[in-house]
DNA sequence: GCCATTGCCCAAATCGATTTGGGTTCCTAC
DNA sequence: GTAGGAACCCAAATCGATTTGGGCAATGGC
């Protein structure tokens, strides 16, 4: 059905040699820069390509390189929990739209892969040249698998059972943390309380290790609340209630959107706002339109996206690449933190 | 730097042929089903391909058989405004993220693409099998592109200035359009206006004609503001003021999620709620966190993505697939619309 | 004048699969 | 007994590029 159309073959390198009078092989030369080729036949061989409006077959040129020119990103809770039940969903979206420009910017291409090491992944993402794993969980399958076959890889966030700095591409949770515990205590907070996800990956560990530190540092009783990341506004809704009976918490950092979003509803309904402060650990779009609107840590994913790839495509190719922005997490203050007299 | 590991060479087809002491030939048999192999003969090459690990090389067998196995997916907004600038970010990250995971139930790769008409593309996008491009602005020169060449492909949402339905999922609009113009009719509104997007796709062009048809039906006089899509919030705004300046408007049906946002400010601050009804016409978080939570039309991208998906993949291998569901659009009741009685 | 170098170009091998076009056997039917 | 067909297997061609290993002039150095 859709091969009954006469169907222009394209143009190969030997239309254009014989186009152009020369062999194949100063054709490939011509455009790869290889090899030595005079001027004016340079300019023959472009002349007949342009004309016959030649473009080299990607596989064909890939097969012999065994480089495809294409990227993979393993985006872990897309894969793992389905598009629709994306926590955060801005900051995948925003990674992948960033990643994928930032692989053409280069010349290459992104594609969108489930684990290519589960038996029915399609035989295409095992050509891939690189991988990008977001989020890795604790020893993490896919990169053991990439490790063995020597394939190169970067992952977004460290696995936590992992010690392979050199493949990390660094989210600098620890630092994030301090800077959020600092800015509630800035804004007066005497005792935080912060609610985390289960899942067992290094933003979830990381943070709660910061949190622990830095409350120690001060002489602050630790009050972690853990919530399984599904468990959506409910679960941040129930943690807050928790942590508000206690009485003496008059801050809390919540990692995920629903969770702050569900806490947010509890302290209001409580009329504990603005006494309780509130920030959410990964921004988007439904923080900042909840009223009040919710502070939150906008965790640059562009940037991230930027860094990953660019050094993900040096392992791969080896050409060294314009050194990323050292910036890391910011904190989009808003309504529900910050020192008392700019609150609402 | 990546390659000074001693990576062990995967096995291809040769090594699994020698092996199995047989030829090259019946090992591809084997697995392709094409041509007859003697039971015992098959298992003593599977056994001899489980033994070295053996995956087919998707660019050699590309290569012979011009299939990758892999679909392009070129998001039109995302590309052209970058990700961090993206109307709707649900909408597209639903869309990815499904048609990503539809393609690999299918065993086929799902790559993000650039328009691979620009000179600047990776090459290896146009080895790609087939096109889904979401929507088309008019006259669209890639699907021009891809028409020329016979390249599969398939728009979501049609090409205002182009005819040809058999290449297009089809979004609804004008069901849409009317069952939302319905719903407001339906709780007591006199006077619709809507907001539409000036970008020229046919998701704004439809909408207004259904729009002024439908008002033509019902008799009231059609009143439709343009604002630009990333005017954001202060556009809807602007748009909001403008309406309600009019006086006689008591319901306004805005395309994107910003432009209701800003709407919704503005009838708040001037006491306009409840009595003036408002819907967006995509659904996203932040209409669901806003205060009061607005009305949308969930334009259900997981479902849209999955026809377009399949009926890509139908138009590429020839393999007939299971129908989709025919549902388009469903509202979202919430705060700001539906029965007097039952908003806030 | 001769050898070495450089510039320019090409034929053939190669990458790892699929596909074509036969070859063997072996069985059945007449 | 032999022709015709399955059943089974393989060598070689093919896909479209890159890469290797020369070949042939012209140039330069001695």
């Amino acid at each position: 059905m859709a091969s009954d159309r006469p169907t222009p073959r394209r143009a190969t390198i030997q239309d254009v040699a014989r186009r152009a009078g020369v062999s194949s092989t100063t054709v490939s030369h011509t455009f790869s820069g290889n090899g030595t080729v005079a001027t004016a036949t340079q300019q023959r061989v472009r002349a007949a390509a342009d004309a016959l409006g030649y473009r080299p077959d990607a596989l064909a040129r890939g097969l012999r390189s065994s480089r495809l020119g294409v990227i993979a990103l393993v985006e872990r809770s897309v894969i793992d929990f389905g598009p629709h039940a994306v926590l955060g969903v801005d900051y995948f979206l925003r990674f992948a739209g960033a990643a994928a420009l930032a692989a053409v910017d280069q010349g290459y291409g992104l594609m969108f892969v489930p684990d290519p090491s589960e038996e029915d992944a399609p035989m295409v993402a095992f050509a891939c040249d690189g991988f990008l794993v977001t989020e890795p969980t604790s020893n993490d399958h896919l990169l053991t698998t990439l490790e063995r076959h020597g394939i190169p890889h970067l992952s977004v966030g460290r696995d936590p059972a992992r010690e392979r700095p050199d493949t990390v591409v660094d989210i600098a949770t620890e630092l994030i943390t301090d800077r959020v515990l600092d800015h509630l205590a800035d804004g007066g907070a005497k005792r935080v309380a912060v609610i985390v996800g289960t899942d067992e990956n290094a933003w979830n560990l990381d943070t709660e290790a910061a949190y622990r530190a830095w409350a120690v540092r001060l002489g602050h009783e630790p009050l972690v609340v853990r919530q399984p990341e599904r468990s959506d506004e409910a679960g941040g809704r129930e943690a807050a209630e928790l942590l508000s009976s206690d009485g003496t918490v008059d801050a809390i950092y919540a990692l995920t959107a629903e969770h702050a979003l569900g806490a947010l509803a509890l302290l209001r309904e409580r009329g504990l706002l603005p006494h309780v402060q509130l920030v959410c650990g990964s921004d988007a779009e439904s923080l900042r339109a909840a009223t009040p609107a919710i502070s939150a840590v906008d965790l640059l994913p562009e940037a991230l996206a930027w860094e990953a790839t660019m050094r993900l495509l040096t392992l791969v190719d080896g050409i060294e690449r314009p050194a990323p922005t050292p910036d890391h997490g910011r904190i989009n203050v808003r309504r529900t933190s910050g020192r008392r007299d700019q609150r609402g």
